[in-house]
RNA sequence: GCCGUGGUAGCUCAGGGGUAGAGCAUUUCUCUGAAAAAGAAGGGGUCGUCAGUUCAAUUCUGACCCACGGCA
């Protein structure tokens, strides 16, 4: 007989563009094979964006508990590192009460933090320092870098002041090189991933988009901006919040504040297929039925 | 019909005697506490057509075609 802590606990994980119906996939996995839903969405995490973000309403939950949802003011920043500890604490709690984790979202970089569970520096940011680092040029931070750490300057986008201002970041907290990335996988995965054509996700795109405009997103956005959201801080959220936060300070009308939008969304969408197509652990489905199967074989239950 | 202006990359346009650029679009990619963020690379044009001048024309000249505006 095998010791028992040596299985790893299987978890389902849903990946997708965005309008390709990875939520109600979720649910629809969550209520056949008792589960609940993890959510993997950078911006979902905030109260009060909820059209924008696309969130699950309660209706379409079907009373299947979804977590990660609304769990940081639009105000504070909420970050990868917070996101991996408190995806981790639900898993847990989901497996304690012996249901079926599945953790759902096009945040890849959120996904892999589970998934593998890289180990991220454990540096805070440090908003002063960046803001200070900020001022110099991406050519002068890189020349910075390769000072303090040679062999990170080797491997990072010399042109990225964000990643730059990290490293520097890292470094100068540490007083250590950054350490190499480590992977290590706590769970076992079926990882699925929901894919549509092409010309289809743009039809799916522009439908969503204008029936959350009729929803009134942007008197949501208006109501954070109310609340103290700064426009700067919408606009850092990038899609709906930066268009509709440009359009309500009269940057863009409302046609141009639609159409980039349409456009953008469809960048955001292939941004997130180049993340998910590295993944060859994702199977990418058909249909529900399909994506139904694999689960009930990967869990060991006949269906 | 006449006059004017223009016809350059998929779109909007810049340029200018030695075979071309920008922004957007498109394609591909990166990702170590901001990731819906932040970045990178590439493809693409016989410069409206035909002729003339010239060593050389997309650039100058002419005719023609097309578009837009004005006048009849």
């Amino acid at each position: 007989m095998e010791l028992k802590g040596k299985y790893k606990p299987k978890i389902i994980v849903v990946v997708g563009p965005t309008a390709s119906g990875k939520s109600d996939l979720a649910v629809e996995i969550a209520k056949k094979y008792n589960g609940e839903v993890v959510s993997a969405d950078s911006r979902q995490v905030y109260k009060g964006m909820d059209i924008g973000t696309g969130k699950i309403t309660q209706k379409e939950m079907q009373g299947i508990k979804h977590y990660l949802l609304d769990v940081a003011s639009p105000k504070t920043r909420f970050t990868v590192a917070q996101y991996q500890k408190k995806a981790n604490q639900a898993i847990g709690e989901i497996i304690k009460k012996e249901k079926l984790p599945i953790l759902c979202g096009g945040t890849g970089f959120y996904i892999q933090s589970i998934v593998d569970n890289i180990a991220i520096p454990k540096v805070k940011p440090d908003l002063k320092l960046r803001k200070n680092l900020e001022k110099q040029s991406a050519e002068e931070l890189f020349e910075q870098l390769k000072k303090l750490d040679s062999e990170r300057a080797k491997n990072i986008d010399k042109y990225n002041k964000r990643r730059l201002i990290r490293a520097i970041e890292i470094v100068l907290k540490t007083k250590k090189p950054i350490p190499e990335l480590k992977k290590n996988q706590p769970y076992d995965v079926l990882m699925l991933g929901t894919k549509i054509d092409k010309s289809e996700l743009k039809k799916r795109i522009e439908k969503r988009l204008k029936k959350r405009l009729e929803q009134g997103m942007i008197k949501e956005v208006e109501k954070l901006h109310q609340s103290g959201v700064s426009f700067k801080r919408l606009e850092e959220f990038g899609l709906e919040y930066r268009y509709i936060a440009y359009y309500l300070q009269g940057k863009i009308n409302e046609q141009e504040m639609v159409e980039k939008l349409q456009k953008e969304i469809e960048h955001y969408a292939k941004r997130q297929m180049t993340w998910f197509k590295k993944d060859k652990r994702i199977i990418w489905i058909k249909n529900k039925k399909t994506a139904l199967g694999l689960i009930g074989e990967f869990i060991g239950v006949r269906c």
